[in-house]
DNA sequence: CGAATGATCGGCT
DNA sequence: GCCGATCATTCGA
C-alpha cells in the first residue's frame, strides 16, 4: 500500500541521502479537483549556507525564501525565468535552508489531464521532463509554495511506492544552469535514474 | 523607483 | 543546436 513519507524522513540533516532516496518515490497532486501522480527519476540538493547556487545562500533570509527555513516536509515553489514554476521539497530541521529540487518525473496517474495542461496530444519525455514541465503538468503554481506535505490532506504530498531503485542505476552529477556558482557548480549534487527516458535534457 | 538577473523551455534555423 | 520570451524578486540609488 502507498504510504505518505513521514516527518522522519524529510527531517534529517544528510540532504544528499534525502535526495538519493527520493528517487523512486511518487510525487502526487490533488489541484483543479483532478488527482495526478508521477514518480521521481532526477533530484537536486541545495544546501545552504555554504552552497552558493541556494536561493539561501548565507542563510539569507528574504519573503521568498522564508518557507525553505521552516522545517522539513514543506514545498518551495518559485518562478523562474518569468515562465517556469520550479517545485523543491524543504528537508532538514526548522532553521536549516535545504531544499531539494524535483527535476523529472514519469507520469503515473492523469496522464490525460498532464497533456491537457501541457496543450500536448502525445506522451513524449518532455511531457514531464525538466522542473517548469513537470510542474505544469501537475498544476503546480507558485501560489501552492508552503504548502505542507505532511499534512494528511494537503493537496501536494509524496508516497513510497515500495519501489526502491538500486545504487548502481543511480547517477551523481553536477547540477544543471548554475554555473555562476563558482566552485560549487561541480558539487556532485544531481542525482538521476541511469538510463530513464524522463531524465531531463542535458545528460 | 528603476534595472538586472535567473535552479528553463520550446520553436525555429 | 541556438536564441528569445517574460516577470517575481532582489539590490542599488
Amino acid at each position: 500500500m502507498p504510504q505518505r513519507l513521514r516527518a522522519s524522513f524529510y527531517q534529517r540533516s544528510e540532504i544528499e541521502e534525502i535526495a538519493r532516496e527520493l528517487l523512486g518515490k511518487v510525487l502526487c497532486t490533488h489541484l483543479d479537483g483532478v488527482l495526478t501522480s508521477a514518480m521521481i527519476i532526477e533530484t537536486e540538493a541545495y544546501q545552504a549556507p555554504d552552497d552558493k547556487a541556494s536561493h539561501a545562500y548565507g542563510n539569507k533570509k528574504t519573503k521568498r525564501t522564508e518557507v525553505m527555513f521552516r522545517s522539513g516536509g514543506h514545498a518551495y515553489i518559485y518562478l523562474c525565468y518569468g515562465i517556469h514554476h520550479m517545485m523543491n521539497v524543504v528537508s532538514g530541521g526548522k532553521g536549516e535552508a535545504h531544499a531539494i529540487l524535483i527535476r523529472a518525473v514519469q507520469p503515473v496517474v492523469g496522464i490525460q489531464t498532464m497533456l491537457q495542461r501541457r496543450q500536448m496530444t502525445r506522451v513524449e519525455p518532455r511531457l514531464t521532463s525538466g522542473p517548469g514541465s513537470l510542474c505544469q503538468a501537475m498544476g503546480i503554481k507558485t501560489t501552492d509554495t508552503g504548502i505542507n506535505m505532511l499534512d494528511s490532506n494537503s493537496s501536494i504530498w509524496i508516497e513510497d511506492h515500495g519501489i526502491e531503485i538500486a545504487a548502481k542505476q543511480i547517477i551523481a552529477g553536477p547540477r544543471i544552469g548554475i554555473d555562476y556558482a563558482e566552485e560549487c557548480a561541480a558539487w556532485p549534487w544531481r542525482y538521476f535514474v541511469d538510463q530513464n527516458p524522463w531524465v531531463s535534457k542535458p545528460r
